[in-house]
DNA sequence: AATAAAAATTAGCCATGTCTAATTTTTATC
DNA sequence: GATAAAAATTAGACATGGCTAATTTTTATT
């Protein structure tokens, strides 16, 4: 029952959209995010029912079966060990780490991912912000919510990103934004819900609405 | 011009086989090696050709083109580096590493090797006691000679394996064969060629030629 | 309910990397 | 030099995981 690394990748992507939405996932949204078409999506996803890791066809949608679901936490926690070992041991930084994660996900070892954890001293988040799933599989809450649900005028601290693309991580440093900077949202453009942000207390940017959705904050100050 | 899990493969083989005899390839050697057969490795060594990274067809056997080697190189280097990390850092014994390096070291980054070679200290050998390529792809000579090469009475310390099996690995586990171990062959029986070996001074065993050519030493003693 | 748009499905094709079963060289051996 | 054995090659097939181009089904919109 070893799993190939194209359904690997449509486990974890199953994984992430129903973590999101909480719903079946449909085939054209699992190809838009696997960049397939639908014809593809329908041919694995029945090769992955009939393994016994994805239920279809039922209704429209698809989702993990527990042992789907299994397979899918185990590699998203060796993604996220992996980025840890990247960031903090091999000095990659923040936008290299996730293309490299992507295939070191897939090496297979019964113990790998124990070892890593034990050596990385047990972390609790990767270097996004991301919670990684325990031994047991368990996934602790993600700390913080969307910047684009914060409150005006209100410190908040950065403490992740949802989106791991480096396209965004490179934009992010050249705002000199990290986990841990400081932000504050100083206005909303009702037109396109665009926003004006105070940076690390010093310079105010603007930024798209899909901007405020891709970062985490907890608020700090009054 | 990236490379396929497959032909990475190949590369690396036909690199691991032309240093031995220090000749072109044969496709029966090759086939062997790989566990394919004959028909694979031509269209392989075809497709490689194309690629220029081997040489094939001008007389019987292939070998490596410049680019080629350079590539092999590069392989050998993760590969054994990434032993490295697996033994020193993650704790894995001898005989589990070299599997998962399979693995290891047909992830693609420009950058990994050099920061895993900066991080691990820049080993110049890998657990198995196999030289590690440096940056420049220079490696450095194997230290040590076979053990059927060496003579009798005279005390040897192991230096290193030539087979990285597990099969092999967990045969020396049991005899508590390790670098640094002490031997000494104290006779050689010339009916098949096995021998009478005095492990770490204490019990002598018997065990056959293929063990004996399986094991790199230096001698230590009188 | 009729119709249009979106989503799912089917059918057929393709590249990669294997394989088996001939067939053709090449190399040894008498 | 004839002949047998070994090695290389060809031919054709197959599994995997993609694709495009219909076609069918479902969902929305008037
Ligand atoms: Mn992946
Ligand atoms: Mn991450
Ligand atoms: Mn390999
Ligand atoms: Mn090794």
């Amino acid at each position: 029952m070893t799993r190939t690394l194209s359904e690997e990748n449509y486990l974890k992507a199953i994984f992430h959209l129903s973590r999101n939405s909480k719903e079946k996932v449909s085939i054209t949204t699992l190809a838009a995010s696997l960049e397939n078409t639908a014809a593809s999506v329908i041919s694995m996803l029945r090769k992955l029912t009939a393994k016994e890791l994805v239920d279809y066809d039922k209704q429209k949608g698809a989702s993990l079966t527990r042992a789907g679901e299994k397979a899918a936490i185990d590699i998203v926690r060796k993604h996220r060990l992996w980025e840890v070992l990247l960031a903090e041991k091999l000095e990659f930084s923040w936008e290299e780490i996730h293309d490299i994660a992507e295939q070191l996900e897939h090496v297979h070892h019964p113990e790998l991912a124990d070892r890593l954890d034990k050596f990385l001293g047990f972390p609790q988040f990767d270097p996004h912000g991301h919670p990684i799933p325990d031994i047991k599989g368990n996934i602790s809450q993600v700390s913080g919510k969307l910047l684009s649900d914060s409150t005006i005028g209100i410190e908040l601290e950065v403490v992740g990103v949802k989106d791991s693309s480096s396209m965004f991580l490179n934009y992010l440093k050249q705002l000199d934004i990290k986990i841990g900077s400081k932000l504050m949202v100083e206005q909303i453009i009702e037109f396109d819900q665009s926003a004006i942000v105070k940076i690390n207390n010093s310079s105010s940017i603007s930024v798209s609405r899909k901007f405020l959705e891709s970062i985490l904050i907890i608020s700090t100050g009054s």
